[in-house]
DNA sequence: TAGTTAATTAACTATTTAGTTAAATATATA
DNA sequence: TATATATTTAACTAAATAGTTAATTAACTA
């Protein structure tokens, strides 16, 4: 869980989280989408992969590196269920957690 | 939102507002669920207060304070939806996020 | 085999973070 | 008024973080 705020706390990774949304990268490909050098974004995708939110595969001399969706969503709702009284579950769709959280109130 | 990961990244914090979650406290009650001197708590007080995350309130010589549930489900809110296809909602309840999520791949 | 490319690891530096103690501020009270 | 209490701010230190370049590892290709 620590692991995981700590990831998330950087707006480098959230962007390569993002990045990896869309589609499955190489950690070449990756790093051409940040002015950085290579070093420094494998050593944000190996903090990523500790935290479980990534995972990589090795195909020939490319490393393919994939969003892990399930940990993602996991790690979120099991901080915010703490914060949810019992009896008052969560019960949002799309952009309306906030909203009805708010309703909640 | 940048700051809002940042102030998550620290167990401290996150305790903090699950303390709060369940109560108001004043700034010396918080510090006393902790092995840490005050001025350290008044600083993570000050990292979440910046975030939205809590809110304050002097009476008297007290400082109580209180937690912003609804910026801490916003926040999240804004961070998640990026990660929920178009047409495919986040639609959970409770305990279910990462489930929901789950069955949806 | 030699050379090239992809990626990671190692060694290092600058900056940020998280804590400490001491000082300051503001309110309450004898 | 003088003193005590609650909290924050200031000044400082140790440790963690995020970046750099150079070196290493592994796989491809001429």
């Amino acid at each position: 869980m620590s692991n995981v705020f700590q990831a998330l706390s950087s707006p480098v990774r959230r962007k390569i989280l993002a990045f990896l949304s869309e589609a499955s990268l190489t950690a070449g490909e990756i790093a051409g989408k940040f002015e950085m050098s290579k070093p420094a974004l494998s050593k944000h995708l190996s903090i990523l992969t500790n935290a479980g939110l990534i995972s990589s595969e090795k195909k020939g001399q490319f490393v393919h590196y994939c969003l892990v969706k399930e940990n993602l969503f996991a790690s979120m709702n099991d901080f915010l269920v703490d914060f949810c009284p019992e009896g008052k579950p969560l019960k949002v769709e799309s952009h309306a957690i906030a909203k009805e959280q708010r309703d909640m109130e």
